[in-house]
DNA sequence: TGATTTTAGTTTACATGTAAATTAGATGTC
DNA sequence: GACATCTAATTTACATGTAAACTAAAATCA
């Protein structure tokens, strides 16, 4: 590799950038307790709320269910959660944290760490500003993806 | 599902909501010329400089090799690149774009359209600020990762 | 020059995300 | 009550990302 090219600036690229930093610090913090970043965000929910059913847990983290049932099968494998049935429902599902899932909560805030570093180089008035900078950019976004 | 379950502001968390919802408007605005994000930006490097390496391709993308060589072996079997050896070193390939492949370059101004969206509902003010401060914070994430 | 180390790219194994099809169980309407 | 429709979760097929092992070729160096 000789030369860097250079490009204009995207802000979605910018952003992708930065949310994958963001989430491989995460996976660095979470990787000694042998946690992925997903399963950590669905634990995070547990920890709050323990007996979600999926379609909870699926609005919560915004991952669709489809994505939850295989990373619940792999987390029920692992011995962190476990599925039980509705009595109302046959169809729903709710999850349980397990002692192990449970004993794991010290994690939830995880976040704070990752949070710190982002804001480290920010003074208080930007840091004041981005929430909701970022907040109206995604509003934006999401009015002209999927829910306009 | 009855109701929403609040959880504390995480930076991390909106940085990836709000990537993940530009990469979806990326996605949609891409999908009728059967291209996904990922191959367009591999294509925008090689629509500003044709024939770059595999690892140039990385530098300019931020994409390991690894994922490269896969997504690679799709876009020349779909007709959109081609991999060619060079001479000097055997061990490199480079890649060029086929007719097919720069006969798509107008998309290069995709990043555009997803911009103006993000933008949107900022001030002038606010749109100023925010690049330098995205810039900081990847900036205060690198280092902590990989690169301190 | 011959052995060792680096480098470029690929391959493999695995985790994750999406979309579309499937299954089973509620609900609604006649 | 029977049939149509909706809903919750799962399954399948596929694209993508990572890490680690592998291959081949170049570079180093003793």
């Amino acid at each position: 590799m000789t030369e860097t090219i250079s490009y204009l600036p995207s802000m979605g690229r910018l952003l992708n950038t930065l949310s994958e930093a963001a989430c491989s610090l995460a996976e660095d913090y979470l990787r000694p307790h042998d946690l992925s970043l997903a399963q950590w965000v669905v634990l995070s929910a547990l920890w709050r709320h323990d007996g979600l059913s999926v379609s909870e847990l699926s609005d919560y983290s915004g991952k669709k269910t489809a994505a939850l049932s295989r990373l619940l099968d792999r987390m029920e494998s692992k011995g962190l959660v476990r599925r039980s049935a509705v009595e109302d429902d046959k169809r729903s599902v709710k999850i349980h944290l397990t002692e192990k899932g449970q004993g794991l909560s010290h994690l939830i805030d995880m976040y704070r760490y990752v949070n710190g570093i982002l804001l480290t180089d920010l003074t208080e008035e930007e840091q004041k500003m981005l929430l909701p900078m970022l907040e109206r950019m995604l509003q934006s976004v999401q009015t002209k993806h999927g829910k306009p």
